[in-house]
DNA sequence: CGATAGATTGACCTCATTCAACAGGTGTGG
DNA sequence: CCACACCTGTTGAATGAGGTCAATCTATCG
């Protein structure tokens, strides 16, 4: 199992987790099961399906004609992602790590429904959020301004599960690992994480922290 | 004239221009007129209402804590903005030149239109290629991807007319005015570019252009 | 428990920023 | 219409943050 980009599925018999603000997504589903770098969809082909992330992690990425990977966002467990301006994706998707998704591949009805508008807009929002990040200039802000997102997409202010490597991270923030982890190391240092191996972690002082980025 | 967000206005008479991809925004309609830097909305406004920029241009942005400015997006003559994620601006809006702007303010009739979709997937695609562009490494490539975008909406690829300061550019793309200014300098001393003033761009080798940035 | 990918740290160097001076172009008022 | 003033843009030199290359460490998984 999780093999690659295989879509085995199990069904779930209790109700819908993760309903959120798109009721007609919440209807019992298959799901489809990804290891970490399993491909979900990639640039090219057509867009006929909805995502919701049950568990796991996935990034939407494109790449450059030097052969850099620019991730443009990542989805967490309980969002929704796969909606394209166009009949094709203008992206590649793959999970991060073990990933649970959620297909809905009937939502083209030709119909535009308010949730989908809604999705449309969030997803808006978020790329416009995401370029004031990328766009700020120093590493630590961008690190920051990364740390708090996805805590508060975790609902846990303190505690973070990073869901991806620091490649992935720096491919989200246009920066080195190297200096994603130097970083990390810096805010460390001064007090403001604890690190509890690489991918957990704990905001001390998170008022600190949202100083230094918003 | 043109008193900053005054918003003296007069009637056409002939048929509308760029009616685009929008059709229920194509019906005859008074321009508001702005100078430049006059301010169109302001972040926590009420957004209920849609613009088409006529001729002019016009800059969305936000403010960091610390003052800095960040541009995300230009709207030139025939785009449309203003749609938002929620029921307030997000962004501010301003001209960045004489600009004339035709006000749609009845979309809000609760139905959710396609084309009112077709333009919040334009944004939201519109918003991740800017991602793009400013999480390149390079300033050249940047400012010569910011160039092709600009010449391939002007309809133009060979002749560019800049409806913005070397400022507003530098917002844009998350780089200093000295640092803009260094890399026109660079790709007209390679004979890519000849400037004609510092508003009017000639692009003498686009192929050479989008080798850098594509 | 060992192998290996991922993460950290260090040294060096490139390139964008910063600070500063100068040039050019535009708009205004006389 | 011309001249002056100011804003915008350009260029230069010094500084520093982040990239690059390389070595070491460690966490995780088979």
């Amino acid at each position: 199992m999780f093999a690659g980009t295989h879509t085995q599925t199990h069904h779930r018999s209790g109700p819908a987790i993760n309903s959120g603000a798109v009721p007609f997504l919440s209807r019992v589903r298959p799901i489809s099961l990804f290891a970490p770098d399993g491909e979900i969809y990639a640039q090219g082909e057509t867009a006929d399906a909805l995502y919701r992330v049950e568990f796991g992690a996935v990034r939407v990425y494109r790449l450059h004609t030097d052969g850099r990977r620019q991730i443009v966002a990542f989805y967490l467990a309980g969002e929704t992602f796969g909606l394209e301006a166009g009949r094709t994706h203008s992206f590649f998707a793959e999970a991060t790590v073990h990933t649970g998704l959620a297909r809905f591949s009937s939502f083209a009805g030709e119909v535009v429904t308010q949730e989908l508008m809604t999705l449309a807009l969030q997803s808006m929002l978020h790329a416009q959020e995401h370029i004031l990040v990328v766009s700020r200039q120093s590493a630590i802000e961008k690190l920051g301004a990364f740390l708090l997102d996805v805590a508060e997409r975790q609902g846990d202010l303190e505690h973070i599960d990073l869901q991806m490597t620091r490649v992935d991270i720096g491919e989200y923030l246009g920066m080195t690992i190297e200096t994603v982890s130097r970083s990390f190391s810096k805010l460390r240092d001064e007090g403001i994480l604890r690190l509890h191996g690489a991918k957990s972690v704990e905001i001390l002082q998170p008022a600190k922290l949202a100083l230094l980025c918003k």
